[in-house]
DNA sequence: CGACGGGTTGAGCTACCTCAACCCTGGTGG
DNA sequence: CCACCAGGGTTGAGGTAGCTCAACCCGTCG
């Protein structure tokens, strides 16, 4: 953990919290963005819509991250809980207030919002180029890096979002993940637990499928 | 032209100037990041591969766009010039050092570190969810606006990439492309003048295309 | 215990890919 | 100034990954 991140961190401690339930919406798409978010537990949705109502999840939030660290007039995405979901909220203007006192707070927002783009770049790569199984596996690769990140287990992997959500995120059908889990679990890369939940048994296959340098018949 | 981004753009005045020539590498995903740049004028790919080669452009920069925005130890993706391109160049450490005497500077770049990232989500909304007609029709029309913004013509649009990169941007394949762009030629959609140009025709029908609201057969 | 929502599986379809031929254009050199 | 060439772009024919639609399964909750 960097110094700028730990920074941040301690920053949310007086904050007031904010509740959310399944499914509630925290902000639309469009909406003004009066505040700066923090997840104290829980998940996020962040997406955006079609007319039609096709659906594109650009990304998770999950404890520990940021949501609306863009700081833009305007939110860019709809964000909505995906289970009970408790959040840090602290106004643009107050945080705008700390910056001024300790300026270092705005690069690690700046560090945050890179480390988005990244993600957002990668998921690019994942649903333009990479088969329906390379994506599972880029899917799964990363939640099990993001739980080393935060110093959880990288072998049991929670999944609080449904297979749509998962299908959305990565350009493919509810059909598909199914399946493509189906055929991960038959060859012995992962086990499916609890509906929720899964374990990886075959972390270093699936980083090679998602590089493209395996595959599986 | 909001103050944030006019005094980013003052900044560049007295920065060294850098060349490439088409195809030329000004960084590689990896490198160390040393400067942050601005293009002077030609444009920019920046792009992923797999390890077999696949290739996923997540942005292209042209003329007044930045490049290194993230201000990370190392570069996320790899910026190739497409036609030759001059850019500013500063040292990220000379860029900090302004900021001390202008904190404003880092909240401009990260306005255009945000808009970075939007335009990456609204990427990934379309490899994921548009169609390939819905696809090209976001380009066009995400080219056109661009073009307003920065105060052109928003009916002629200069390709300066080719129909590989554009295939490469939107996860399809350059026989596509081809075929959806004689497609919106025939319909009266756009006009195709030079190989690297293009009249647009119709931008309502395209931008109703995009939003999924119109469909042609 | 029954109903419901999410997940799995199967059968058939189609949008887009693959591969290959052809065309066009701009650049080069005779 | 023209002939040639190379590389990008277009078009066609056939294949297939992943979609659609529908049936079924299973765990949860009233």
């Amino acid at each position: 953990m960097t110094p700028l991140r730990s920074r941040l961190q301690n920053m949310w401690m007086c904050c007031p919290i904010r509740q959310f339930g399944a499914g509630q919406h925290v902000f639309h798409s469009n909406d003004e963005q009066t505040h700066l978010y923090s997840i104290a537990n829980g998940a996020l949705r962040l997406y955006h819509n079609l007319a039609d109502g096709r659906r594109q999840i650009v990304g998770f939030a999950f404890a520990g991250d940021l949501a609306g660290a863009d700081l833009q007039a305007r939110h860019q995405t709809n964000g909505q809980a995906i289970v009970p979901t408790r959040l840090y909220s602290m106004s643009k203007s107050m945080f705008l207030r700390l910056v001024v006192e300790n300026p270092k707070l705005l690069l690690g927002l700046h560090e945050a919002l890179s480390t988005e783009l990244a993600a957002a770049q990668e998921l690019a790569l994942t649903i333009g180029q990479r088969s329906s199984e390379e994506a599972l596996a880029a899917f799964i690769v990363g939640l099990a890096r993001r739980n080393a990140r935060q110093g959880l287990s990288c072998a049991v992997i929670s999944l609080p979002m449904s297979r749509r959500d998962i299908a959305d995120y990565l350009g493919l059908t509810i059909g598909t993940v199914s399946r493509t889990f189906t055929k991960f679990k038959n060859h012995g890369l992962i086990e499916l637990t609890k509906r929720r939940s899964l374990h990886i048994l075959d972390i270093a296959t699936l980083e090679r499928l998602m590089e493209g340098t395996e595959w599986i018949r």
